[in-house]
RNA sequence: GCCCUGGUGGUGUAGCCCGGCCUAUCAUACAGGACUGUCACUCCUGUGACUCGGGUUCAAAUCCCGGCCAGGGCGCCA
């Protein structure tokens, strides 16, 4: 696999192919066989260059009118921008072309010629506005600043992935159709299912803590869900995208925060060590990957009431006091920082209450904005009924979930991650839409 | 759900406040032409737009009302 990264792709049923990242002057005079989209084309009467773009970059093609046959210079006139050809050529380590190489082409193949005009400009020069770029989005996709999202999502994941797996997590999927709310809350997609109504899933919740009972001990997901909330903001979308992790045994919501640390910890680490170029085509830079403060929710006000921002006890923190907090903190070097022990009122009915008012809760905030909320969860059958009911709840829409309390449950907590929030905020995206490659959102089906 | 802003060629914009000199600006794209070292090539020629419906007015891209669409904020959340 990494062999064929650098070589490009060989084989018998594949056009071979170099990426024109791996073309060097010191192989002057080599045949190499280029595949991929003609980015630009300037004709200069009797030279004509063509830009070629592939997963590697940008490469010119160079055809000296008098150098190539009349039938290449004549395919390569015609050429419309963003056609895909195969250039079969010659290649010249000459100091004039861009990268110090360029390819005088023996034959191009035209694989699929592209319509004009485009939509939009996939060299990103003139601008389009991002309604316009996701009506278009694999056009979108083809801008190299675009892609690298994707490709940072993709490292993202993967180190999260092996980081869990090397801390004794195992994967699991969980039901995408349920038949009930799992938290309240948050508003459902209704899907008919056979003769029945059932929804699809907000999270995996209840599951993953059903499978605290069974002895898997720690169990993490990754995957999608779905929020039918009219939101319509910069921040939400109604596909989304969460790592969720549960874990047992543990002593209280401390131990969650430990994980939830050592994860981020890993997936700052990975893309740091995988995606230099993607983050300097971005401009991001990440945030520090210290040790991740923990202040509670009432040191949180009493530092929001010394910076002159008054909040009662108990009142749910406005996105104004949370970006107040996140400037704060900013100050002081932290742009990573969790808040835990919120009022108990504020949290869903399987939070473990602790102290006075309070629960074993937590939110990870980075840059001032929620990014993983978690919690030590209740595991006594008599206490979750009783906050079941307490949050005006019914028992009854609980049956299979409560019933996975009943025949021991081991004392645990977890946590989820939104994925496009995380990316958004570490990019420094001015969209959450920009972090899905195909956003739903609250007008947004297609494509 | 509530509040605020906007909609001009394929794309991105100027013009709108203060209606007429708009036969609508500029860039890019597109079509044709000139050009053998371009690198956002350059130069010449051309094509292409006022979101829709209604109203005010001698006159509407410009003012008013409604629809549709978009952008942003709040609430809620990841």
């Amino acid at each position: 696999m990494q062999e064929a990264l650098r070589q490009g792709w060989r084989g018998d049923t594949m056009i071979e192919r170099i990426y024109s990242d791996r073309l060097k002057p010191e192989m002057h005079g080599s045949r190499v066989s280029i595949a991929g989209w003609v980015q630009e084309k300037r004709k200069l009467g009797g030279l004509l260059f063509l830009l070629l773009r592939d997963r590697g970059g940008v490469v010119q093609v160079t055809l000296p009118k008098k150098q190539v046959s009349q039938e290449v210079f004549e395919t390569a006139k015609k050429l419309s921008r963003e056609s895909v050809v195969v250039v079969r050529g010659v290649l010249q380590a000459v100091e004039k072309a861009p990268g110090g190489v360029e390819v005088v082409p023996e034959s191009i193949e035209v694989l699929s010629s592209s319509a004009s005009p485009l939509p939009l400009d996939p060299t990103g020069r003139v601008p389009a506005n991002l309604d316009t770029r996701l009506d278009h989005r694999v056009l979108d996709l083809r801008k190299p600043q675009v892609a690298a999202i994707f490709r940072v999502r993709s490292a993202l994941l993967h180190a999260a992935r092996s980081h869990l797996l090397g801390e004794g997590f195992i994967e699991v999927h969980t039901p995408r159709i349920i038949s009930t709310a799992s938290e309240g809350g948050t508003e459902l997609f209704p899907v008919s299912y056979f003769e029945r109504e059932a929804f699809l899933a907000q999270s995996p919740q209840l599951y993953k803590q059903m499978l605290m009972a069974t002895g898997f001990d720690r169990v993490f997901e990754i995957a999608t869900y779905f929020r039918a909330e009219e939101h319509d903001t910069i921040w939400h979308l109604n596909e989304l995208t969460a790592i969720d992790c549960e874990l047992s045994f543990i002593s209280d919501h401390e131990d969650v925060m430990d994980v939830t640390e050592g994860l981020v910890h890993a997936m700052l680490r990975g893309i740091e060590e995988e995606c230099q170029k993607e983050l300097e085509l971005l401009g991001a830079e990440l945030p520090e990957a210290g040790k991740i403060p923990r202040i509670s929710y009432e040191e949180a006000l009493e530092m929001l009431e010394e910076h002159g921002f008054s909040l009662s006890f108990g009142e749910d923190m406005s996105t104004e006091a949370e970006k107040r907090l996140g400037e704060i903190m900013g100050e002081q070097g932290y742009e990573l920082y969790f808040i835990k022990d919120f009022p108990l009122e504020a949290k869903p009915f399987y939070t473990m209450p602790g102290g006075d008012k309070l629960s074993r809760s937590f939110d990870l905030e980075f840059r001032g904005r929620e990014v993983v909320s978690g919690s030590q969860r209740i595991h006594t059958h008599e206490l979750l009924v009783e906050r079941i009911k307490a949050c005006g709840l019914r028992v009854e829409n609980f049956q299979n979930y409560l019933e996975a309390f009943r025949y021991g449950m081991p004392p645990h907590g977890g946590f989820g991650m939104g994925i496009e929030r995380f990316l958004m905020l570490l990019l420094g995206l001015s969209n959450i839409r920009e972090a899905a490659l195909f956003p739903r959102d609250r007008f947004r089906l297609q494509p």
